[in-house]
DNA sequence: AATCACTTCCAAAGCGCTTTGGATTTCAAC
DNA sequence: GTTGAAATCCAAAGCGCTTTGGAAGTGATT
C-alpha cells in the first residue's frame, strides 16, 4: 500500500519550481533566476540548479510563464478553408515547416487555426482576447485583403507572407518577387524566339497571381507584343486546371509555342496536355513553371524538367517566423520588409521556337 | 492629452475578469461561473453576464484558465522531418485541416511542433513538463514504432493516425484498412484478367505500406499467382518516383498490365511512363491507386479518372482528434479503435487485361 | 414568527511562475 | 574593528482565472 502510494506520487505529482527549489535548499527566486540566466546568481549555484532541473525533468509551465510574464510565447498560424473548395494550399506544409524551425529555435510555440473564411475575424479577436499569441503570421493575402486593417484595428502584432497590393497601412512582410521572376521569366521565352505565350496564372484576386501577370505583360508590352486575353488563365492550380487550360490554348486558334505556369502542380497538367497531343515539351511547346520547392514534389532529381522560377517556401517560412519574433520583441523597429529574388532555373521544358512551316 | 490618455487605455488595457466583474458589480466568482455555464447563477444574472462579456470582447485568458484547472486545452502534433529528405508529408495540410475542426468546435487549441527525427524524443518530454498539451497526435507510425512506448512511458494522452503492427501495448488509433483496401483492389484486376500486377508502394517501413503490400500478396496468393519482387517498388511518394518505377517495370522483361499506386501524387508519374510510351491508360495497362481525397489534388472533376481506392484523410483527421478528445475527457474509458474502409471507386484508368498476341 | 430548503451570490485560497524590494553575507579597504 | 560595496539569496506580491466553503436572501411551510 505504502510502495503503491510512492509509486502514484513519483508518476503523477510532476516537478515545479517549488519541489525542485525545496531539493535544492535554495528560494524559488534562486532556482528561477539561475534557469532564467540572471547574473545574481553564483556559477556553482546555476550548475547545482540545472543539473537538479534536468535530473529531475523539470522545465517551467508555459502557462505560468506566460501568465507571470504576460507574454504568450506563441505565434498563430490562420488558415482560411475557402468554403468554395475547402483548399488547402498545398504550399502550406512546407511554409510552416520552415516557421517551425524559427519558433522551436526561439522557444516559441506554434498554434494553428484552421477555420471557415467567414469565421477568421472572430478567430483573430479571440486569439487577442484570450491572450493566445503574441502575434500571427497571415497567409495568402488578397489583392485587397481586410485582414491587415482588421490585426491593425485589434492591436495584435503580424506578419503577412506575400503583400496585399490594395493596403495603405504600413505592414511587415516577406515576399517573392513574383513581377520580376515572371518578367524574366517571360524575356527568356521571349529571347528564344516564342512570341504567343500562355500563362497559367493562379486566382487573380490573390495577390500573388496579380503580380506575376504584372510581370508577364510588362516584358510583353515592352518589346510590343500584345497581350492576348487568349492566352491567360487562371484558376486554384490543380493539376487538371493545368491539363484542361493547355488542352484549350493548344487546341484553340494560333496556339501558343510557350505556357509560363504559375505552380508545378499544374505544370504537371500541362505537360500531360502537350505529350497527349503527341508534341515533344521543350521543342514542340515551351514550358516554364514557377517551382516552390516543396519537398513532396520535386521537379526532377539532379537535373530539373521543368525550367522553373524557383524560391523555397520553406526558406521562406523560416524568415518570416524570424522577422515576426523580432519584431515582438522590439515593436518600435521600423515594420520590416523583406523581398527575395527568385532564381531562374533552366530545364529542359524550354527551347527555341519552332519554326513556322 | 486626457484624450490620447484615455486612447491609450483602450487600447491597452484588455478587459480582464475583475474589471468585468467590478463593471456588473457581481463577484469574479459570480460572473465565471455565469460564462461557464455552472447552475448556481441566474437567467438574468447569466444574461447580462454574457451580454457585458460580449460588449466588453472579453474572454478568459488560456493561460490563465489553464492554470486554474491544470488542463492545457492544447494537442500537440509532432511532425518528425525526417533528415533525409526533409519530407513534409503532403496529407499533412488535409488532415490537420479535418482535425483543427474538431479542436474549434471544442474549445482546444492546436499546436504543431516540426521537429527533426532525432529530437522528437526531447519533444514529446517537453510537451509534457512545460505542461503545454493535454494530449497528442501521433503522424505516420512505422511498422515497430518507438514513439508509442515512449509516450506511454511519459505519461502523455495520444492516438495514433494509422497503426504500429509491432506494437503490443494498446493505444488508441484510427486506421484506414489499407490491407483489405489493397486486397479488394488487387481482386478487382484480377477479376478484369491481370495477371502481372505491379505494386508501387510507399516506404516498406511504414506501416501502412506493410499492411497494403499485404493485401496485394493476399489477393494473389488466394488465385495462386506467385508474387514477384519484380514487381514490387517502395520509395516516398513522389511524382518521380511513380514516372521511374513505371518505366522500369514497362520496359523489363514481362511487364505488367496493371499497377498497382499507393498515392495520387505517384500515380500521375504512372500514367506520364504509360503514356509516354505511347500506351494507353485503361486499355495497354491498367492502373488503381489510393486517393487520400487531397483538396488540392483532386481525382478528376465529376469522373474519376483513376480507378482508386478512396478514404478522406481529412475525415480521418477530424474522428481522431475527437477521439482523443474523447479520451483526454474520460481516461478511464477502454482505449478507443476505429477502423475505417476505403470504397473502390472506379474511374476510367482500368479495363480488361489486353490479350496476348 | 420560526424553520427549512433553495437560490443566488461572495471572499479567499490556490494554480506555478516571475519579479520587486529588501536582507544577509563576504571581503577588501580604511 | 568598522564600513561599504558587491555578491548572494529570499519573502511575498502579483499574473487572471477556477473553485471551495460559506453567507445572505427568498419564499413556502409549519
Amino acid at each position: 500500500m505504502a510502495l503503491h502510494l510512492k509509486r502514484f506520487e513519483h508518476t503523477v505529482v510532476m516537478m515545479n519550481l517549488k519541489e525542485l527549489s525545496k531539493e535544492l535548499g535554495l528560494s524559488q527566486t534562486t532556482v528561477s533566476r539561475a534557469l532564467n540566466g540572471y547574473p545574481e546568481v553564483s556559477d556553482s549555484t546555476r550548475q547545482k540548479v540545472q543539473d537538479a532541473a534536468r535530473a529531475h525533468n523539470y522545465s517551467p509551465s508555459t502557462r505560468a510563464k506566460g501568465l507571470a510574464t504576460g507574454k504568450a510565447l506563441a505565434i498563430g498560424h490562420v488558415i482560411p478553408l475557402s468554403s468554395k473548395h475547402e483548399m488547402v494550399n498545398p504550399i502550406f506544409g512546407d511554409f510552416i515547416a520552415g516557421a517551425g524551425e524559427a519558433y522551436h529555435k526561439e522557444g516559441y510555440e506554434m498554434i494553428l487555426s484552421i477555420v471557415a473564411d467567414a469565421d477568421e475575424a472572430e478567430v483573430y479577436r479571440g486569439l487577442k482576447s484570450r491572450r493566445a499569441v503574441d502575434g500571427v503570421v497571415v497567409h495568402g493575402p488578397r489583392m485587397d485583403d481586410p485582414r491587415i486593417a482588421l490585426l491593425d484595428e485589434i492591436g495584435l502584432p503580424f506578419a503577412v507572407h506575400g503583400r496585399a497590393s490594395g493596403c495603405t497601412l504600413p505592414y511587415a512582410w516577406l515576399d517573392v518577387n513574383n513581377r520580376s521572376a515572371f518578367l524574366r521569366a517571360t524575356d527568356f521565352l521571349l529571347d528564344l524566339g516564342h512570341i504567343r505565350i500562355g500563362l497559367i496564372n493562379g486566382l487573380e484576386f490573390m495577390d500573388f497571381a496579380h503580380r506575376r501577370r504584372n510581370g508577364y505583360s510588362e516584358a510583353l508590352m515592352t518589346r510590343h507584343i500584345a497581350v492576348d486575353p487568349a492566352l491567360m488563365r487562371s484558376g486554384e492550380m490543380t493539376e487538371i486546371f493545368g491539363y484542361q487550360s493547355t488542352r484549350d490554348m493548344l487546341d484553340g486558334p494560333d496556339a501558343p509555342t510557350a505556357i509560363l505556369c504559375s505552380s508545378l502542380i499544374s505544370a504537371l497538367g500541362v505537360r500531360r496536355a502537350i505529350e497527349e497531343r503527341g508534341l515533344v515539351m521543350g521543342k514542340d511547346v515551351s514550358v516554364v513553371t514557377h517551382d516552390d520547392v516543396l519537398s513532396y514534389l520535386q521537379n526532377g532529381n539532379e537535373v530539373p524538367i521543368f525550367t522553373a522560377t524557383r524560391s523555397s517556401v520553406r526558406e521562406a517560412g523560416r524568415r518570416l517566423a524570424e522577422m515576426l519574433i523580432a519584431k515582438i520583441a522590439d515593436p518600435t523597429t521600423p515594420v520590416p520588409h523583406m523581398l527575395l529574388e527568385a532564381e531562374l532555373m533552366v530545364g529542359s521544358s524550354t527551347g527555341p521556337a519552332p519554326r513556322k512551316d
